[in-house]
This record gives structure tokens, C-alpha cells and sequence, in this order.
DNA sequence: AGCTTTATTAATCTATTGATAATTAGAACT
DNA sequence: AGTTCTAATTATCAATAGATTAATAAAGCT
């Protein structure tokens, strides 16, 4: 294909567009927060034109600021996965002096409002669905600061016995059921759009309440339980 | 934009392909199938050049089976979701011959085989997230074949009185937190490819014992909770 | 074997969309 | 008010991808 000599058009009377100059760091904090909304309703299959549309500028002005759709969308993604943990929960979850059922209602119900909000659960699921790597890094964070955390309360309200050694999967995966049951209402609800007329309240403390109370008799039993290949 | 005259070179010498001719219903299930593991795998930003060159054909000929992209999606969907629940589990659910723990055992490792699968977890978000109306389909299905009969069950198992009434919200959201828990292991591992060194088995049955477990406990509170608005 | 039918392909259209180049105009400074 | 800098816009490119049209060839029929 022979490359084209660029031809323009030099209009003398351009029906200008009303323009709007802002500070470059101010203008990028506004495109950002448009894209976030925008990517996490959308997607990959977000446009450009359409992102642009919404924030009430020209499409060739986001590549002032970003070089490339691809950087916009893994800032964006970088963004709501960074605000996604709180560092008070560290110090919550491990906190002993409160009874665990109330740390993990204190928990979950924070949690729900940051991270378990539509717009997380939306992202979360493109990403995945996509092959970033991002996931990995949550998971992995979710194993350290929450599972491990949640596995030894459980060690200590379940159990006398204080020489457990490491943490086992199948430990952890007993917490994941807790977790992956939020998990999963909270994708019921945001992408599946399943309306319920519960209290949330209610269901978060019953399901905790319940949660334990069957820990109690079969936390204990995971101690013995070898490791498969 | 002048409509141009189609110029068409006519090529006396085409560097013919080699051409298979197949009967129109034995070739549209080849398309289908091939559809079905090649939207799982990339979900609406699958392409029709890809999808053909996978299946050894030229695209336009999936314009000669199906008069869209649309439409050769929502067929894919459709078989997926249909496929997905086997008529054997209405009976099994509700055998009340079988101890609950049983009957949840076997249903779930089917399940797991035939629906919480990759292929079909990979659909039912991407559909989710696309916003077609078909979750909603399966959902109300869910509800009706499992979640309630479940609810009747548990109301067996843990109660001696037999006039409860409708099945509420709070009950149904009880049973969810056991079939969204295996859900959210299912996305885990299919969606964000997280590997754990469990017998699956044993997780299974275990979740199942502890969540049984704790319903006997809980499950009556909830015959006396109203449902908020 | 020649004829007919139609499954399949080659060629191409057209709309979309990420990205770039050239032009315009808002605001700060003198 | 004029000058300068650069934010923002207009115009456009180029590649992609859904869809269509016309040519080609495999298979059945006589």
C-alpha cells in the first residue's frame, strides 16, 4: 500500500466547538474518573469516541494524556484495585480482643461498600475474563491479609491445640467458602442483576453466625487432613 | 459517501482451496461446536475470521448458516444454558429417601462436571456482563429446580413444624450462600486460574457437612424473621 | 459424460475505531 | 493589546472486522 501524501483541508471557518482549557493535571484527574466509570460498565469493548462523548471532549484529546487506550484501561484497572484494601482491616481482622464474629460483620460489611460494589465486581470480572495478571495479585492478597488472618481466629476459637504448624489449602479454602459467598451475592447482584428483598444487615451477621457455628465442630477435623498431590 | 460500482477482478487463475462439501446440518453442527469452545474461550470480542480459520472453513460461509455474528453468539448461549441442567437432579433434590448431606453430594459432583465448568462459567459471565437477559433465565430456573426445593429440605431437616409457608427471601439467600460459595470456587479457578492442592472431593463434602451443620442451628431462626421492604 | 444444483470460496464493501498530524484558541505574561 | 505557549479541536489515516456479491467446484441426476 503506497503511503498516502496527507492532504488537508485547510478550513479558513471551522464551526468551532466551545473549549474548555484546564490545568493538565486537573484535566487527567477528570479523565480518569470518567474512565473508571466508563471501563467498568463496559469493558474491553469500551470506546474511545463514547469515553470521550461523556466527558464532554474531543477523542484525540485523551491521547494528549494517555499514549494508548491499552495505559488508560490498566491505569484505571491499577486504580480500583489499589483502593480496594483498607489498612485499618489488617489491624481489625487480627485484633483479638473482639470477638471474631463481630470482626468479620465489621469486615464484610466495609467491604461490601469498597470492594464488593458494582463497579469493583465489574472490572474485577473483565480483568479476569481478559488474562491480566492482575487477579493473581489480588488473590494473593486476599490469601495474606485476609484468608491466613481469618484461618488462624478460627485456629484459636475452634481448637486448643496451639501447635498447627502451616496453614493448609484446605484450611484456607474452608474460609474461601465464607468469602466466596459474599462473592458471588455480590455478583448476583451487579452483574446478574438478581434483586433480593432482604436485610443485608441480617443476612451478613446470619451467614458469619453460621459460618462459625458449624467451624466449631469441623475447623478441628482440617488438622489431620494430609495434602494431596 | 458516492456509492461505488463494484469493480470485480475477475481472477481466471485462482489459487483454488482445497474445498470440502458437507451436508448443510452435518456442517452447521461442526460450526456450532466449534462456536461454543471459541466463545467460552474469548466471549463477544471473538472474531469471524478467527472463529472460520479454527474451523478450517472461509467466513463467509458462517454467514451461509447463520445470518449473524449476533445470532450464532446467542445460539451458543442458548445451547449452553440449556444444556446445563440435567432432569435426573429434580428427582434426586427432592428424594427424600436419601439423607440431604447425600443428596447434595452427588448433585454438586455432577454439577461441577456439567455446569461449573470452564466452558460454561466463562459464558455465564460473559453473557452476565454483556447484559443479555439470559441469567435471568437461569436464575429463576436455579430457584425453582434447586434453591427451593433445598429450602423444603432443610425446613425437614431442621424443623418439626410443618406449617412455615411460603419459602421467604432470607431462606433462599441462606441456601445461596452454599451453591454461591461453589460458584465463586468454580470463577476462582476458571476465570483467575487459581490453583489449589485440595481433594476436591473432601472440600466438597466437607462444605456441605458444615453448611448442613450450621442450618440445623440457624436454619429455624429464619422461619420468624419478616421479610423489609 | 454432460447437466444441474448449491456448498464453498475469492474478492470486496463499508462502518467502526484506535491513533496521528495539523490547526485553532484560551490564558498567562509582558 | 500583542506575544507566546500549549490545551483542545478538526481533519484524517489505517487497520480491523462484520457482512455481501460473484465466481468456482463438489456431488447427484439423467
Amino acid at each position: 500500500m503506497p503511503p498516502k501524501i496527507a492532504k488537508r483541508k485547510i478550513s479558513k471557518k471551522t464551526p468551532q466547538k466551545s473549549r474548555v482549557r484546564m490545568a493538565p493535571s486537573q484535566r487527567r484527574e477528570l479523565i480518569l474518573a470518567g474512565a473508571i466509570d466508563y471501563f467498568a460498565e463496559l469493558g474491553f469493548t469500551g470506546k474511545t469516541r463514547e469515553l470521550s462523548e461523556r466527558l464532554g471532549i474531543t477523542q484525540p484529546l485523551l491521547y494528549r494524556y494517555f499514549p494508548s487506550k491499552q495505559v488508560l484501561m490498566e491505569e484505571v484497572f491499577e486504580i480500583i484495585f489499589l483502593d480496594s484494601w483498607q489498612k485499618e482491616w489488617d489491624v481489625l481482622l487480627e485484633n483479638s480482643t473482639i470477638p471474631l464474629k463481630k470482626r468479620l460483620v465489621t469486615f464484610y460489611q466495609q467491604y461490601f461498600e469498597d470492594s464488593f460494589s458494582r463497579r469493583w465486581i465489574r472490572v474485577y470480572l473483565y480483568s479476569g475474563l481478559a488474562g491480566t495478571g492482575m487477579n493473581q495479585k489480588y488473590l494473593k492478597m486476599i490469601r495474606q491479609r485476609l484468608i491466613d488472618p481469618v484461618c488462624m481466629a478460627l485456629r484459636a476459637l475452634c481448637s486448643d491445640d496451639k501447635n498447627w504448624g502451616p496453614i493448609s489449602d484446605d484450611e484456607r479454602e474452608f474460609v474461601w467458602v465464607l468469602h466466596g459467598s459474599f462473592f458471588a451475592y455480590a455478583t448476583r447482584k451487579y452483574i446478574f442483576n438478581h434483586e433480593t428483598k432482604i436485610n443485608f444487615e441480617g443476612y451478613l451477621t446470619r451467614s458469619i453466625e453460621n459460618f462459625l457455628d458449624g467451624a466449631k465442630a469441623n475447623y478441628p477435623k482440617l488438622r489431620s487432613i494430609k495434602t494431596s498431590s
